[in-house]
DNA sequence: GTATATTTGCATCATTGTTGCATTTGAAAT
DNA sequence: ATTTCAAATGCAACAATGATGCAAATATAC
C-alpha cells in the first residue's frame, strides 16, 4: 500500500509532510522519533507541522506511538494499516531502539469488577538482538 | 513500616523532603503527580531538589514512576516496599487517576531468540470503578 | 482557474526533566 | 555539645516535548 491510498482511505488531504512521514515509517525496521523521522525527510517542515500530522496521524490510527520512559517518543505504523493484532513493544536499554514484536500478541487481563479496559500497553525492556553479541 | 526506617534501611540520608515523599506515597491510594505531591507537603522544596529526590528513591526501589502518554507522570510506592510482585497499572482516563493493581501480576511473554528481557511494563486504559455510574 | 476550508510556519508559552554551582544540612567523629 | 565534611538543597539556566493563536500558503472541490 502507498502512503497517497492510506491518505485518500482515511480522507485526509496529501499534502507532502503526511505523505512523508508515512512512508519513512512504512519503510522503517524500527519505531522512529521526531528527529530520525525528520532527518529522513531532509529537515523540511517546521517541528509544529512535524506535531500536528503526528496527531492526525495518530487519530486516524495510521501510526501510533511509543513512549519510554517518558522523555523517549518513537512513531511507528499502526496495526490498522498493518492489518495485525495488538502487539507489544521491546527497547532495547542499549542502542534505544524500539521495536513493534508484531507477531506477539497482547495477553488479556480480567479487572476488578466496576473497572472498563479500553486499551493496553505493553512495554518490554531488555537487550535487543543486535546488542546482546 | 514508617518513612525513616525505609531510609534507614537503605542507608539514604534522612531528609524532610525524602521522608516527605515516602509518607505522602505511603498513604495514598492511588499514585501521585510531582504536583500533588508538593500538595501534600504544603508546597515545601524546589522543583529540582523533588526531581532528584524521586531519582533517588527510584534508584532504591522506593517508589517507582507510571507514564501516561508521556507527559502525565505518576509515582507510586515500590514492590520491594510492599513485597508484591511486578503488577499492571490502571489508568482512568476520565478522572485521570493512575493505580497499581497490586493483585493483578504481570503475565510474561516468550522473546524471540536473541531478544532478553530486563523489565516489563503493562498500562491498561479504561473507565475506573468511581467513574463508571 | 477560482473559491474555500485546511494546513503550514512562526512566535510564544507550558510542562517535565537536567546540570552547574554556591549554600545548607545530616550525621559521624571528636 | 561541637566540629567536620560529604551529601543534599535551592537557584539559575537550559533542553526536549507539546500546545495554541494567527497570518500566509496550499489542496481539493467546483
Amino acid at each position: 500500500m502507498k502512503a497517497v491510498e492510506v491518505l485518500n482511505h482515511h480522507h485526509l488531504k496529501r499534502t507532502s509532510c503526511r505523505e512523508g512521514i508515512i512512508e519513512v515509517v512504512m519503510n522503517a525496521k524500527q519505531a522512529l522519533s521526531e528527529n530520525e523521522i525528520r532527518e529522513r525527510l531532509s529537515g523540511k517542515y517546521d517541528r509544529t507541522t512535524f506535531y500536528r500530522s503526528f496527531k492526525t496521524l495518530e487519530e486516524h490510527k495510521i501510526i501510533h506511538k511509543i513512549v519510554v520512559d517518558n522523555q523517549l517518543v518513537k512513531y511507528a505504523l499502526d496495526n490498522s494499516v498493518t492489518h495485525k493484532d495488538e502487539h507489544v513493544h521491546f527497547y532495547c536499554i542499549k542502542c534505544n531502539s524500539v521495536k513493534c514484536m508484531d507477531n506477539i500478541p497482547i495477553k488479556k487481563y480480567q479487572l476488578p469488577h466496576g473497572y472498563s479496559e479500553i486499551g493496553i500497553e505493553v512495554l518490554i525492556k531488555g537487550i535487543c538482538e543486535n546488542c546482546k553479541k
